[in-house]
DNA sequence: ACTTTGTATTAAAATATATACATAATTATA
DNA sequence: TATAATTATGTATATATTTTAATACAAAGT
């Protein structure tokens, strides 16, 4: 974690996450789950076009996978153990 | 994680993690290590005023806190688990 | 009081990110 | 092929963050 090259990936990485809707999402997708954009835009309330922009953030910057299955594109967790950072977040939240 | 102020804040946290230095900064207070700003600018070999605006954020944002004693300002972890997140991130660049 | 050392703040310009809306592209089916 | 359903992209505007440089503030020693 000394070169700069390998920092600044990371910051890529968290700062895709940090985002209020992506952080719901990654939550959405943990314990390995699959969505589709469909379900993600319902479940959060939020329009399409959105849930699609902010999904193929995800994406890029490594953090999401898809799969396309028909007219349906499935969204997963690139690496499952990324929503720990989610519950560690949230376990820090939560302390005195 | 349903709440959205809790999402804002979660992310509020991430954003300022979200930075080549300040990620190196988090990850050399792991093990719940103190530096003060001045062997922090000197390690990562940044400005003196650049260290202390990026510890500022850390410590605003709630993952930094700061002792003063005499001159110096010692800084460190608010939540010691906190540097997991950076050893998450790092797993996942590891990973084939 | 003056100087040195350590830390923090400010302002301005450059860059990046977010938001909203419209529309395009892709696939399946009638 | 026409159209309906699902997903992706483009554009414009607003907002936020980063960077740099200058400077201010605070504590300690002379």
């Amino acid at each position: 974690m000394i070169e700069l090259k390998k920092l600044e990936n990371a910051s890529e990485m968290l700062k895709a996450i940090a985002h209020p809707m992506r952080i719901a999402i990654v939550n959405m997708l943990s314990d390995d789950k699959t969505l589709t954009v469909t379900e993600i835009h319902e479940a959060l309330n939020i329009e399409q076009a959105v849930a699609s922009h902010h999904l193929s953030i995800l994406k890029n910057k490594g953090v999401l996978l898809s799969i396309r299955s028909g007219k349906n594109c499935n969204y997963k967790l690139k690496h499952p153990r990324l929503s720990q950072i989610i519950a560690c977040i949230d376990k820090c939240q939560n302390e005195i």
